[in-house]
DNA sequence: TGTACATCAGTGAACGCGCGTTCACTGATGTAC
DNA sequence: TGTACATCAGTGAACGCGCGTTCACTGATGTAC
């Protein structure tokens, strides 16, 4: 690649990441300014436009991101459960590590997602369902490997994905210490929601259509 | 109350029925400027401090309406879940014509709860622990009267809530002829996790602690 | 390898805009006597 | 009931500010020969 590309390229990454930096709790990525953004990565403003049209295209390029980590959380919390099984603790206990190592990405992903802009929510639904469909692809094997039908298992993901995705927002807001207790409660919600749907499948309710 | 007294609170108001108005999928709280809704319900900018110091304030007044309406939606549920039982599908019946009737209050809450001002956050978050505690009540009475013991009725409270409130964020951004469905999946989800507590106290789980 | 020209990331000045807030005011309503 | 004064909701001009965006530019890097 050639120097003059790398150096773009450079750019574009300080931008990105000025952009996470400023996220927090109190700050959402529609309260950022482009000239914030520029300022924080060390250009001038009008050096934005050569490489973004404008704010929304980059909020779409860490959208993107998160959406990439959220793979790679998947892939490793099964290799987890592979060696060690204890699909809902192993599963909780990832993504908590997760959360902690990419708290700004997934900032972003959890305000967006019911956040104002509609292209930003398209986008994050989109990351996030491909998500719920993998999880109910997994609850579906896994109910075949321990031979325990289950109820829906697409409801059942949704169902999981909503609750981890909240506790994340909450967990991403308390003081660490905190994190230990809320873990635990998620772990349990989520077994509630998975027995549930066992017992259902067992007692022959019907989804109805 | 004097003429005058009638007239100011008229005006306030008209300030919060203007800032209700805007709200919308692709306007929230925060977007919303005071010379914009001071135009909006006919006065002048500098008139809108004789009823409020600053946005934040006409917001968590607005806020505290929403908590107005969500304690009497619980209200009317109970009653009529009393007169036809059938607890969760009478609640949600119930909560879906509320959110109709109140979309834009509702945006707020739900906006806000994982909005971007902490005042706002903290402020909904009561509005809503209250809310899951009085479920807790019902789910503890519900749960002696059918002799059918429960695990941990606010931790399955929360579940619901979450359940609840996210499918609500959906169902204002659905097309009408699509909330039927939302309906449906939301009842079999609650059902889930009441199914699923009810299995586990049954099977004697433990909550960690 | 050297030269002449093209590309293009980054720049700084300038623009118009809507914003929140201040201030001294007006005039209708309220109150004291 | 009438009068004189106080209150105070609503006003319009003015302010300074940070914003997004345009424009013509510079000078280092890339390319063709």
């Amino acid at each position: 690649m050639s120097v003059r590309a790398e150096q773009k390229l450079k750019t574009r990454r300080a931008l990105m990441d000025a952009a996470l930096r400023q996220l927090s709790a109190d700050r959402g990525f529609g309260s950022l300014s482009l000239r914030e953004i520029a300022r924080e990565a060390g250009i001038a403003p009008t050096s934005f436009y050569r490489h973004f049209t404008e704010m929304d295209e980059l909020g779409l390029a860490l959208v993107d991101e998160a959406g990439v980590a959220l793979r790679q959380l998947m892939r490793q919390a099964r290799k987890r459960i592979e060696r060690h099984g204890g699909a809902i603790d192993t599963s909780v206990e990832t993504f908590m590590e997760y959360l902690s190592d990419n708290a700004n990405l997934f900032r972003l992903l959890l305000r967006e997602r019911t956040g104002v802009s509609r292209i930003f929510r398209t986008a994050v639904q989109a990351e996030i369902d491909h998500f719920v469909t993998e999880l109910a692809e997994d609850l579906e094997k896994f109910a075949d490997g321990k031979q325990r039908p289950l109820l829906d298992a697409h409801m059942v993901a949704e169902s999981m994905v909503v609750l981890v995705f909240h506790l994340g927002a909450e967990a991403l807001d308390a003081p660490p210490r905190q994190r230990n207790k809320l873990k635990e409660k998620l772990k349990v919600q989520l077994r509630m929601v998975l027995v549930g749907a066992q017992t259902m499948a067992q007692e022959g309710y019907e989804t109805p259509d």
